[in-house]
DNA sequence: TAGTATTCTATCCAAGTGGATAGATAATTG
DNA sequence: CAATTATCTATCCACTTGGATAGAATACTA
């Protein structure tokens, strides 16, 4: 019916959300970003709407992915899955190229801070998503019977929320996963400190 | 001897640093750095060489009042000094007003990640006193007998690192320190678990 | 093969960027 | 009071920004 895009629609928005992840919203403009993506300017506007539209949506499929894949590799009802999540997070080999960038949405919470509202809504389901994670990974292992009868659930969710968010950030300032093997290794003594 | 300047040195550094700190050094135009700070569009590049330059100016002293008030406020030899340091994070009423926009160096990580040099050596120096002043606080504990034995001093310093980092980023999010309360709270709960 | 619909290429644009500079202004010194 | 020195005000600059648009190219369909 018509003339084909250069890059199709999935590889387009993986290689928005790269490079968005890398370079942050801001320092990114709109020909480097048809640079590294082969989307094209006029694309940009035609079928995303502008910069920030895309971006949103690089924001809600980066999220979606977080929520398929998040739970599966942390939860499998023992801590030591648990523990090593944060461990995993710091191997490049077990990460995509862009998990040296730490994490999008954190970088995008601090690039927007409560200035855009399209962004705090990702920001509050980006949260949400990570507690009911954390919380849901320590549910299993409690059913399991393999949780201290002291540790505090829902202290220790909180804890997590916060330690996973400040992980990546240390992986962002060096671009490199390995820097967050201190910290990682940290947290994961602590969570399998959790054992009944 | 000469022209006075409109603002004097201090309240300058302190104008440029709260601006710095919510909007971030991409969004801060020099001319909005003029309207909000009082230092001219002159002065930046005669006596400050220029926006990055006072940007990394503004890095050192943030981190110099770190460096000042971050261990005696929460460390006194008791775990509820510790635990209450997060809580406190979270009252508006004790915290300055640019509290609100998190940290001005994880959003400076976040905004640079690793691609200026200068902002990297900063990030090293801030997660370097973060880490000594969550050690120096628990070896107070420790000393005085109110930790326990089983646990993992170094891990815990570790995670308390992260959960800091994080804590603020979530603050920043909201644009509100009570948004961090949920996670401050959890922490705390933690952190008092630690007792002997 | 001709028509149609969509994307691409190549500009153009107004607005904003950080930085530089010339002349006016002000405060201290002699 | 006059000279000096540093800052302020007001431009000017080259460059980049996100966005808009006109014409060429391309891939289906009839």
């Amino acid at each position: 019916m018509a003339r084909l895009r250069n890059v199709d629609e999935d590889a387009a928005l993986q290689g928005a959300m790269r490079a968005f992840w890398q370079h942050g919203y801001q320092a990114l403009g709109t020909r480097q970003l048809e640079a590294e993506t082969g989307i094209t300017r006029f694309t940009l506007q035609t079928t995303y709407g502008g910069k920030m539209a895309l971006f949103v949506q690089t924001l809600d499929a980066y999220l979606d992915q977080m929520d398929a894949h998040m739970l599966p590799e942390m939860a499998d009802g023992t801590l030591d899955t648990l523990a090593g999540w944060f461990e995993r997070r710091c191997d490049p080999a077990r990460n995509p190229e862009a998990g040296r960038w730490g994490c999008l949405m954190i970088a995008s919470i601090n690039a927007f801070a409560d200035t855009e509202p399209a962004v705090s809504a990702r920001a509050v389901r980006f949260e949400t998503m990570l507690r009911e994670a954390f919380a849901g990974a320590l549910a299993q292992i409690d059913q399991a019977g393999a949780l201290s009868p002291d540790l505090n659930r829902g202290a220790a969710t909180q804890m997590l929320v916060a330690a996973s968010i400040g992980l990546n950030t240390v992986i962002r300032a060096a671009g490199d996963c390995r820097a967050g093997t201190k910290i990682a290794d940290g947290i994961a003594a602590m969570v399998r400190g959790w054992a009944s």
